[in-house]
RNA sequence: GUGGGCGUAGUUCAGCGGUAGAACAUCGGACUGUGGCUCCGAGGGUCGUGGGUUCAAAUCCCAUCGCCCACCCCA
């Protein structure tokens, strides 16, 4: 007997199912009705892009970049009849699933010439993103972010305390507490150079000092040495230099108008000088939310300016700003919080008895149905009891039983499950009654 | 990439050298016109995989794979 392999899903990657996929689909859901009260289209982008969009955009010196996307052959791959595959040709281009999709956004938006659309462009988007990391609590290789980018000519603070507002209105809208916003400038491409020599410097001389991972950030990244969780590295690090001490004017002017700009909109801020973004393409603004309930990854949003992105890609010189909710993220902290409500599959069980009955039940279903009720009909025949059992289990509000005297009356009989309530029926007044909810 | 913990039924786990178990879930019956309860019963496992030690391994040892958590990185 020949043994068959059970073929698992890959490492990093989980099915969402049912009942977590209906929350998935309100906080979905709810992200797009608050979006579109601020205005914001949705922009639907494709899953892979050339290599070098990425390479490009988030910097070829970042961890995404260097080791974690999964980049492959566009060669058409060929298969034996045994079913393993053949080394493709080498000749063909590079393409890399997302790991973001700020990147897409901008590439878009350049393609079609959407400099020349009236006023700001304003999209947002939702989907899945793919990085190559060792799975941990809040972090998978598919992921899923909601996302929003603002592109256009103007950099007015207003336009990034808008976005942060917007973030808020979309986690009260779906009952996120305890969120924290940390807030940052981290300068432009003016002074944040000379400030980086700066702190490279000062690191340099305390460089016996720190951990490994910090000594070889000095080279690499300096700033990442800041947002180290190492206790003995603290006291180190706040003696450091700071950024906000190193604003060239116009970024200082512009961080304090966004501070004001927030204060205007009501929201509360935490100013960071130490929070640093993963993606080479931020400048100025940048921000980033936390959320309870999350262990090591608690980072639920982040996000910031990246005016001259559009151009680095070549596009015409463009201002941009946007953020990324990690929508898996959400959902742990949703659930830790006792908030990630399943509701059930189905409103109302039809329970019919007899062959005879089963024409009644099928056209009654398609009614309801077409009325947007959610109908569960047995498909063949099935003891009184245990139809109604099932009913309960699958968590339905109302059976709607269907027997010979039913269909003789021309009217069904409605029972609450709940408390067992029945009132007879005719198929328009079950239409309207169970509409109701 | 580095470290730690854990792999036994669909799920949560017990068993830790001597015949593979419980609870929950599933299915059937008590019980074709009034459900969630109860009672009875059934199915379901190469004890992650491979090797070693032993008269005997789910149990001890080694390797390997997988999952989880943390570092790293980041949403």
């Amino acid at each position: 007997m020949a043994e068959t392999k059970q073929i698992r899903a890959i490492k990093g990657v989980r099915d969402i199912l049912p009942p977590a996929s209906g929350a998935w689909s309100r906080v979905e859901r709810a992200a797009r009705e608050v979006f579109a009260t601020f205005a914001y289209g949705e922009i639907r982008l494709p899953i892979f892009e050339q290599a070098e969009l990425f390479i490009r955009s988030i910097g070829v010196e970042t961890d995404v970049v260097q080791k974690e996307t999964y980049t492959f052959s566009d060669a058409p791959v060929q298969i034996t009849k045994e079913g393993s595959l053949l080394e493709p040709p080498a000749e063909y281009e590079l393409i890399t699933l997302r790991p973001e999709a700020t990147a897409s956004v901008c590439r878009g938006y350049i393609e079609h010439g959407m400099q020349t659309l009236p006023g700001d462009v304003k999209l947002y988007y939702i989907g899945p993103m793919f990085r190559r990391e060792r799975p941990q609590k809040g972090r998978y290789r598919q992921f899923y972010q909601i996302g929003a980018e603002v592109l256009g000519q103007s950099d007015a603070p207003g336009i990034d305390a808008e976005l942060i507002e917007m973030l808020f209105a979309f986690f009260g809208r779906i009952g996120l507490e305890g969120l924290t916003l940390d807030l940052n400038s981290i300068g432009c491409k003016e002074c944040r150079p000379k400030y980086v020599e700066l702190l490279r410097a000062a690191l340099r001389n305390v460089s016996s000092k720190l951990g490994a991972d910090s000594q070889r950030r000095i080279e690499t990244n300096p700033q990442r040495v800041l947002d180290s969780k190492l206790p003995e590295e603290q006291a180190i690090i706040e003696g450091l230099p700071r950024i906000s001490e190193h604003l060239c004017e116009d970024c200082k002017e512009h961080f304090a108008e966004v501070r004001r700009q927030l204060d205007l909109r009501g929201i509360a801020y935490k100013l960071n000088w130490r929070l640093v973004r993963g993606l080479d393409y931020y400048m100025r603004t940048t921000f980033e939310i936390t959320a309870p309930g999350l262990g090591s990854q608690n980072a639920v949003c982040g996000g910031g300016r990246y005016d001259g992105l559009v151009e680095l890609l070549g596009g015409p010189p463009t201002k941009g700003i946007g953020f990324a909710i990690g929508e898996d993220r959400v959902m742990l902290s949703l659930e830790a919080a006792g908030k990630m409500a399943t509701e059930p599959t189905v409103d109302a069980f039809i329970v019919w008895m007899g062959a005879a009955t089963q024409p009644a039940a099928i056209k009654l279903a398609q009614k309801l149905r077409g009325a947007g009720i959610r109908v569960e009909v047995p498909p063949e025949e099935t003891k009184f009891k245990k139809a109604l059992g099932l009913a309960d289990k699958l968590g339905a509000r109302y059976a709607i039983l269907i027997g010979e005297n039913e269909v003789a009356a021309g009217k069904f009989t409605l029972k609450r499950l709940a408390d067992a309530v029945q009132t007879s029926l005719t198929e328009a007044e079950l239409v309207a009654e169970l509409s109701k909810n």
